[in-house]
DNA sequence: GTCTGTGCAAACGCTTTGCAGCCCT
DNA sequence: AGGGCTGCAAAGCGTTTGCACAGAC
């Protein structure tokens, strides 16, 4: 199963990647930038500041989530948890990217699933081992009102 | 479009829904039922408490929404606000309640959609006047190594 | 009368913000 | 040099919890 944006990003990786979106090549963007693009699932703040082994204050990550946000580098994922989860966006000009995931409700553990068609869906995710599951699908967009 | 519960539930009726799942009928109860089944989209505690007109404390409406949960009567619905949003449930057993939800991202009007099926989403939301949509479609299950 | 539900107040976890100093360009 | 970035501390918000009292059965 991919990773999400594919390329294991190193340090010299992640800093070229920032100055391509107009962003300073600090270190914690940098460090955020690697540690996101090691990760199989999704990441949470607190799990990307624990992986940072404390290098840098909380506070500053999730400023920095918010300016990968605006720059369309990252994906905000909500998993029916109290709390975001951020993965990296890097693939979707090429539309490559787009998928979504399976969390498990005891462990949480997170899978990737790669096709967008819910027949698809219902295979693959009995493939791949999973009980009693439980789905939502929601939209959101402009209204007519505010377009 | 429906109301997800399609029974404008008073004052009476919501006691005996509480029989019904074994619960006490008191005030606050009821009137958290009769807010939500008058309610076209889901409602966040927040709004549910100004409903209410601050007759009961906000505590109490989370510790309520849990045990309507526990007791599968109503839904925790997550459009990627930073709050969770509820909706009755009661109709589940006759399988016509599986729905989801568009929220739009600027003025929060939540409209519903009955059909499960990925070719009449698309087709519905475009009627409903819906641009630039996204879409989320996440599943939790139990996983092989915890069931 | 017993058990559950409630209001109040405090605490919690995630997230945001103000400020002073530091680092990138 | 100048503006952006950071750490620290405090506050914000949604939510949870402890406690003493009131209400349901």
């Amino acid at each position: 199963m991919k990773n999400c944006c594919d390329h294991k990003l190193d340090q010299t990786q992640a800093g070229e990647v920032l100055a391509n979106f107009g962003l300073n090549r600090t270190k914690t963007k940098i460090s955020i930038l690697v540690v996101l693009s090691h990760s199989k699932a999704p990441l949470s703040v607190v799990e990307i500041h624990k992986s940072l082994k404390n290098k840098c204050d909380i506070s500053t990550i999730f400023r920095n989530m918010a300016q990968f946000k605006e720059k369309n580098m990252i994906h905000e994922v909500n998993l029916g948890e109290d709390f975001s989860r951020f993965e990296l966006a890097l693939n979707d000009r090429k539309n490559e990217a787009h998928h979504h995931h399976v969390r498990c409700r005891e462990c949480s553990t997170i899978s990737l699933i790669e096709k967008c068609d819910l027949d698809l869906f219902e295979k693959m995710i009995s493939k791949l081992g999973f009980k009693e599951m439980e789905h939502s699908l929601e939209f959101t967009g402009i209204c007519s009102k505010c377009s």
